[in-house]
DNA sequence: GCACGGTACGTCAACGCTGACGTACTGGTC
DNA sequence: GACCAGTACGTCAGCGTTGACGTACCGTGC
């Protein structure tokens, strides 16, 4: 009872032409009660399901789509491929799960590969650079949602958490709680025209608190050792620091591996904050205080977006921005 | 550029037939080097790209497989799905991803699912207690390869570390150091008939060394807070542990907080062990001791028998157990 | 009695591709 | 010159499904 049981032995079963199982299957109308019940008894019999690849080739519909992150390793990403599988289950699609690690060339492949097996969409966070590409597969046919994409990419629909008013509360926090000489620790070398809006929120809360950040925004990869060493490189730079906001949980976890190394105290001589809350910041310690972006809600409104887009080519492709929320722990 | 361009299409454009294409796409021979050459042209130029969903129609392959871990929270499923699908694309295949949270239901689902789009194989780490189902839908047709599940399924291959001798090398090392009251907290109410090849180990080790095990074995969720709730219990029962095993490394960070939270000093009072390696074991503090599964190694491992399951059926089922590694860090 | 609309089907072709098989032409052998 | 093998193609059908369209039959209204 496997490869076997097409329409052809539904019909040659219950009498009818194949034309008519496939109606009862789709549930198309056009057929009498009785004649649904004996199919499906039929269908159920020889355990009949339907051939996604014939039917595909025809509606042009495959029921996947492709989910492509940055990396797998980061459990930012993985959580919230989590939180797509659920949204997509809800609406009857297979997810196809690929990561880029942040490689233009491996992006492409992924996108190739997806794209030939009919996906039916596509959410990505993509490379840094890749907009072109983006947007002409997406120009070409195949709807695509961008997340948190600084740039909003002609003909790609985008889903984006308020990544500068997280910033923004994270900062004030920390001024608010007395900390002055607040250091950000970012991703990655500054790239011309790349809009970073956790680096534009907190210059600007740090501005509007007239407090000067000579010296306090450093760079490194997004990763934990990434963060530890661009700790590093800021405390040789301003021993003074007070503050270290991370552009993730997992560089705010190397900020406080290497603040223990230097025999800081967190959060007594400096405190740490974190961004997107994974579910490591609850178990570590001290506990990670950190803006939470929610990843099932994220996920929901990409899928919901994305199915719109399927299903209408025309859906506005910008809904506003998902607001986050600053989690207080133990670590400011 | 994109859903159009068919055989045909090239094919007009090189003034051959499709099928000539066919040949040259598929490098099956019959063709002239200039002819390919040509071919080769035309296909750039019209930005052809085979249907995957016609050729499996007919070749009866997808070039997909499904990928079904237990839950996506887990980093340790979703390290090893970073591995598999780094394996994958070398064989050119891509992959659908899905969990089952541990659910029956949730898994029949998936494997219908992954069943319908016509996956090539299937890679899985079987709910507990279905056999049965799993062991059908491979004699139907579909390989399958189960990962570390202790039962021999009917029909279907698998792939294991080998978790028994981890278990012992991780209480000898304990009884080693020292240490004598040698708990372990372990995952899930124990099933009849169900082997545990952990607790297995940790009884073979414990009464190899005459230690007897009363009241220290105790089970819970494999989660942080199942392993926190297991340690309390412990705590409870047997305060004079000096020693905790955990199942996995989320068991046994949460015995971690347990211990601390108890004002229990690790190592000095009570020695923690893990099991996997996650990540996440770096970073905590202290950092944790634990038996180390090569998730990439498992990944190829799994990869490569279920390509060679789809190429011969009759592939040996049971290749030897993966060796594993005991990584002694800060918790002991 | 006849036209008409609706219901419940069936027939046919096509989606894009490849397996099976046919064919024309070339070069070599005896 | 006849025969043969090998090369480089082409033709045809069909994978399982659904869109487009055709048809038989029934009931209704005038």
């Amino acid at each position: 009872m496997a490869n076997d049981a097409t329409l052809h032995d539904v019909a040659r079963r219950v009498g009818v032409s194949p034309r008519t199982v496939s109606r009862v299957v789709n549930d198309q109308g056009g057929f009498s009660d009785a004649t649904r019940a004996r199919v499906m008894d039929a269908i159920a019999e020889v355990g009949y399901r339907p051939n996604l690849l014939a039917r595909g080739l025809i509606t042009r519909r495959s029921n996947t789509f492709g989910l492509v992150v940055a990396e797998m390793a980061d459990p930012f990403f993985t959580e919230f491929a989590d939180g797509v599988q659920m949204a997509s289950r809800a609406v009857g699609r297979t997810m196809f799960l690929a990561s880029t690690d942040n490689d233009r060339a491996r992006q492409r492949e992924v996108l190739r590969s997806f794209w030939s097996h009919a996906v039916d969409g596509i959410i990505i966070f993509p490379v840094r650079g890749t907009e072109r590409e983006v947007s002409d597969l997406a120009n070409s046919g195949t709807p695509i949602v961008a997340i948190d994409y600084p740039y909003p990419i002609a003909g790609v629909g985008s889903i984006s958490a308020d990544l500068h008013d997280g910033a923004v509360r994270a900062v004030r926090y920390l001024l608010a709680t007395g900390r002055r000489r607040v250091a950000m620790i970012s991703h990655d070398p500054p790239e011309a025209n790349w809009p970073q809006r956790r680096e534009a929120g907190y210059r600007e809360a740090m501005a509007a608190a007239g407090v000067a950040v000579d010296g306090l925004l450093v760079h490194g990869p997004n990763t934990v050792d990434g963060g530890r060493h661009a700790t590093e490189r800021l405390l040789a730079r301003r021993p003074d620091v007070d503050a270290v906001f991370a552009y993730n949980d997992l560089m705010a976890i190397g900020a406080l591996r290497a603040l223990q190394a230097a025999g800081r105290a967190v959060p007594a001589d400096v405190a740490v904050v974190g961004f997107d809350d994974i579910a490591i910041c609850e178990v570590i310690s001290p506990r990670l205080t950190t803006v939470r972006i929610d990843r099932d809600q994220l996920g929901r409104a990409a899928v919901d977006l994305l199915s719109r887009l399927i299903d209408d080519p025309k859906t506005e492709l910008q809904p506003p921005s998902l607001g986050v929320e600053l989690v207080v722990r133990d670590s400011t």
